[in-house]
DNA sequence: CGGAATCCTGTACGATACTG
DNA sequence: CAGTATCGTACAGGATTCCG
């Protein structure tokens, strides 16, 4: 897996400092990032803004199937938080507020590219998987 | 962000079919295994197992702090269902299982290095940007 | 239109106890 | 040791209503 982070190898090609000393605690903060992130609606309102470029509110919410308007302004409030999102108002008499990715954002999507492709060249084995292993189980 | 399934231009360098029929019903599915599988407890155990190798059932509660005996099972077995990690019973009288990562959790841990790197690469970026957030909504 | 506030429910998760 | 079963709770998240 060669998680960064906890590599022992001293030469490293990355442009990170020493590894040595920090394993605990940024291991934890990374993965929080990563669960923070990770979660379904997020993942969805990023893939949404990134093939949509800048959007408003409502259409978001179409774009992003069986979102409620809660999750969705709570998962962009938190991704603004975070700086993937840029939130613009608009101070117009029908109020308009329009999305769109921030640099930061866009690149987390090119991160995630790459679970993506795995999860998509993956899914077939991890649905056998999930039929033997029922199987094995005497299921039904 | 280049997110595959969505992508038109026909010049695939990738080992993908054609992605221009499958869209919808690929793209649920896909995320439903990066949510599932990018949960909190999955990405530490696939860790630790990545680290620890061929590694016993309760010193892996004690490689993953913080998590209790019934999430450890219960994530295990998710994971061992789809496939990701192999679980080896020894029938001895004090009982002991192994766990082990299989090659797609290998795999896995592969893929999700990227966004390891990219967590590990923004992530004084994005305690910033929280800070400027907090600052700006008038924080305190 | 874009949200905030309120209410309410399912369930994810931890703690505890029991079993093979 | 490696679980399963049961219970209790905190919180995520949906539906609805109200506001600037």
């Amino acid at each position: 897996m060669d998680m960064p982070g906890k590599n022992d190898s001293p030469s490293e090609q990355e442009s990170s400092p020493n590894w040595s000393a920090i394993d605990p605690k940024v291991t934890t903060l990374v993965n929080d990032i990563i669960a923070r992130v990770a979660d379904k609606w997020t993942l969805l309102i990023l893939e949404a803004l990134d093939e949509n470029g800048v959007t408003r509110f409502k259409q978001l919410g179409r774009l992003v199937p069986g979102i409620s308007q809660k999750m969705l302004t709570q998962t962009l409030r938190q991704m603004e938080c975070d700086g993937l999102v840029l939130r613009t108002v608009y101070a117009e008499v029908p109020p308009r507020v329009e999305y769109q990715l921030t640099p930061l954002g866009e690149s987390l999507g090119e991160a995630f590219c790459g679970v993506w492709k795995w999860a998509e060249r993956h899914h077939a084995e991890i649905e056998a998987a999930r039929k033997r292993f029922a199987e094995g189980q005497g299921k039904d």
